[in-house]
DNA sequence: CTTGATGGATCGTTGAACAATCCATACCGT
DNA sequence: ACGGTATGGATTGTTCAACGATCCATCAAG
């Protein structure tokens, strides 16, 4: 045994023991519907029956409802009452909203970036590189994940985890308002390009310039999406 | 019957059914436990035996269970498995990320005021003079709960409900950490005024000497609770 | 003082049961 | 044909009882 770092590798273990002793049962369910929906493999609208969905993942209704009750409460599923639940469908108020917050939110936290550290600017780098390797290999369902981090990474600078999970809800109902129009992923591939700058001022600290290119990508995003609800306006 | 307004009554129902037809035994069940904490009628660290409250509310096991969930994610209660749920007790390190998360947010919001309709500003006046009437006839609970319209109402200068439920429950997370420390409430008091400064700014649509009341506001008050931790310095 | 064993209390999860609600269908009178 | 209404099946809302798993305080032993 390696009695050599007396704080080291305790601190070590606590890290691991993260991912091990994981949570109960309703809080797997949970994980697992997450992923399913925000990646689109269940489509906004669908609605998700106690008895099939409880059947298919071998639980109970009593724990599957908890795991409802989390979700719903994410805004990914929508609860009726007395309906069941429901793979949520976003519309274009939605969409409006959701670009307001992510401009207010993301650029309050590219400002912040003087106060940042550079570990936090290495993250959103990483994450940029991510992006231009998948784009290479065309592989676009990763250009929009790396796409996820790069946003990630802009709010994690304003140094809040609380602030995070909030804008990780945010980014994963944006998500499903492109599922919601049938997303061609390579959508997110001119981004790339513009994470790109977005990163050099980062790096140089420069904020104005970061809140400019910020403010024209989601601009851009953001009529994009609309233009596709426009197209396909469903109720 | 007033068959008046031929559509005004149809929309009044809407609006009255709400309070009415209320969601599920759950969600009740949450609402009046979130009251209970939020209120500190529940003391901080204090667990919630599923036993125990299940009696008290005449509800099952399981139906509280969902209501927990609901709480747990909103951060007032703490899950901690096969050990129960808690009332969340805050610590300094809370305390501060509470702070820079209302500095950013509410920052951003303030900065709003420009596009923000004359009714949001109504909203907040109204709040202001809610607190002053109480202060001046010494019914300081009331004056914190004016106090906490006032932010919201600076919040929903954003025009992002989602942004306003996500602070609404930021403030719930703060008043715990006030009910950790033995919060006597006259403490919000000297904020009477303060928000009466902060609200002429705004009337003003004077963004930038609103953002500098909002500064001093939040870097006092977090400074008072940071020094209460270090006198109670628990656990 | 640490280690290990014992037992009780509480949580986690399940399955069954029943009432309440919704929804599609069929029925009815005009 | 059409609007309103009954009917019955399917699903949700909620409760209850049960059992294994886990934690915790206690106590005994080293």
């Amino acid at each position: 045994m390696t009695t050599s770092t007396p704080l080291g590798w305790v601190t070590a273990l606590e890290r691991a023991k993260g991912p091990l002793g994981r949570g109960s049962t309703a809080e797997r369910v949970a994980d697992v519907l997450r992923v399913q929906v925000a990646d689109g493999h269940i489509a906004p609208g669908t609605r998700l029956s106690e008895e099939t969905v409880g059947a298919a993942l071998g639980v109970s209704r009593n724990t599957l409802r908890e795991a409802f009750r989390l979700l719903a409460h994410e805004r990914l599923l929508v609860h009726e009452l007395n309906r069941g639940v429901f793979v949520r469908t976003a519309h274009a108020d939605d969409v409006a909203e959701l670009y307001r917050l992510r401009r207010l939110v993301e650029g309050a936290a590219v400002r912040e970036v003087a106060s940042a550290p550079d570990r936090a600017i290495d993250e959103i780098r990483r994450s940029v590189e991510e992006g231009e390797q998948a784009a290479a290999e065309q592989r676009w369902p990763d250009v929009a994940t790396a796409d996820l981090h790069f946003h990630r990474g802009i709010v994690r600078l304003a140094g809040s985890p609380r602030l995070e999970a909030f804008m990780d809800r945010i980014h994963a109902e944006l998500r499903l308002a492109f599922h919601t129009m049938g997303d061609p992923q390579r959508f997110h591939a001119p981004y790339v390009t513009r994470n790109r700058e977005l990163l050099t001022a980062l790096q140089t600290r420069d904020a104005r310039q970061a809140e400019i290119h910020l403010s024209v990508y989601l601009g851009d995003s953001e009529r994009q999406l609309l233009r596709a609800f426009e197209d396909v306006p469903r109720t």
